[in-house]
DNA sequence: CGTTATCTTGATAGAGCTCAATTTCAGTGG
DNA sequence: CCACTGAAATTGAGCTCTATCAAGATAACG
């Protein structure tokens, strides 16, 4: 009974129950509900104070760009994640967005966060949960790129968004929808689009993984989290199903 | 007047001024103190509860072991910063921790966060900041790792830790000491000791910085965040003085 | 049905790793 | 006081992985 719940409600539910009250509040958070399409970029420059988004609906990214024009990737973002709630404290943002598909997102700003930590201290903690499960992703990520190599992270990092998705109800781990481009994972992986091309081939040749026409399909789950050393362990999630 | 005060209380400074009862808790929070020497290893093995520490005195790093013996190291912690903080709500730890000097700490369970939250709302948002400020900090190293070659990287690295350091009263951003052996820096950066040794040489015959004897001193430092693209911004200090 | 992004493959160069050896230096014991 | 020890730093040679340059092939799209 849990598809009629939305992928946030779906996520925090892995952590902790919540009450009645925690569920309302947690609908209101979502309220004010805007489109954005496919492939828009939002550039941070440094507004004070900025705003952070629930993404309820599709695929986005955050990225920083280097002066010579090459961009870093530092995590996807899937249904049910935030967009900018790490730096709704900094004075200055740190990093810009770029929605893959188009998507459904709710605004957030530092007000009603209060609101939620003042009245409903369950859900502050299991969003600060949240938070945290996000940031050891990208712990996970940063060691990924400085200690593996291209082979064993790209498969870690097809790995680790089966289980992202399965927990909010898209996929079951194994198999997948992936709507993003040999260019995105590329600069997510910290490596070349043409080199990520070779990596996937490989990972299919070894019969590993095939990721083709935006599906992600593991032939051999048991072998890849092996190669890769992938432990749940940071995801900190309990299936929900 | 700002060297009466510990570095945490310095490091919040910088981002908004605390009222005396914010001063009484923080000092209160640093109370039971503890000594650990150098060279120790905390590794944290799923235990949970577990407990965060500030770090009052003494250098320390982050850092997670891969299955084939490597190690990446995520972040250093230098007098102020927090040890553990990210996975206070976090069911299973994702990382452990190596004391580089000696150091003194102060435990900070999560009882003690909650009370802060509840009496002095003023410094949990303080608290709240320097964690993203920690966490952009991160980000930093994972766009450095994944976009930045190792002459880059490196100067990029030292630049930063020097205006850390700066905000808490150690040195002066140009100068600074520096207790890392070029292993553990191999290991944050994400390459070999070996030739980490090389690139080192290379910053010093480039007269860009040198790091000898545990003193890092820059000889050219503007054209050092000339090359790296080093932007203060992320860092979100004010300095304090 | 051309236009443009995405994917694919080949050839070559180069950054960074591995293996091996030497040096320096602080600590330690005789 | 001096020979040992072990960690850290240094340098060389060769090799591997990944980037770069170039060119097609596909596929989405107006």
């Amino acid at each position: 009974m849990n598809e009629w719940h939305d992928a946030l409600t779906r996520k925090l539910q892995a952590f902790k129950g919540l009450g009645p009250e925690d569920m309302e509040m947690l609908r209101e958070l979502q309220k004010p509900r805007s489109l954005i399409e496919s492939g828009k970029e939002v550039v941070y420059e440094g507004q004070y104070p900025h705003s952070a988004y629930i993404l309820r609906e599709g695929w986005a990214c955050s990225y920083k760009r280097l002066r010579d024009g090459s961009r870093q990737i530092i995590d996807i973002q899937i249904p049910g994640d935030f967009l900018g709630l790490r730096s709704l404290l900094l004075r200055a943002s740190d990093h810009s967005f770029l929605t893959i598909t188009d998507v459904e997102v709710a605004r957030l700003d530092r007000q009603r966060m209060l609101d939620v930590f003042r009245r409903t201290p369950r859900l502050a903690v299991g969003l600060m949960w949240a938070a945290s499960r996000d940031e050891a992703m990208v712990v996970e990520h940063l060691v990924s790129i400085g200690r593996r190599g291209a082979f064993e992270r790209t498969a870690h990092f097809l790995l680790e968004l089966g289980e992202r998705l399965k927990l909010v109800g898209i996929g079951d781990g194994r198999t997948y929808p992936c709507p993003i481009s040999q260019s995105i994972l590329a600069d997510a992986l910290g490596m070349t689009a043409i080199h990520i091309n070779r990596v996937l081939r490989q990972l299919r040749e070894a019969k590993i993984v095939v990721f083709r026409d935006g599906i992600v399909e593991f032939l051999d789950i048991k072998r890849a989290a092996e190669i890769t050393g992938f432990e749940m362990a940071y995801l900190d999630q309990v299936p929900v199903n």
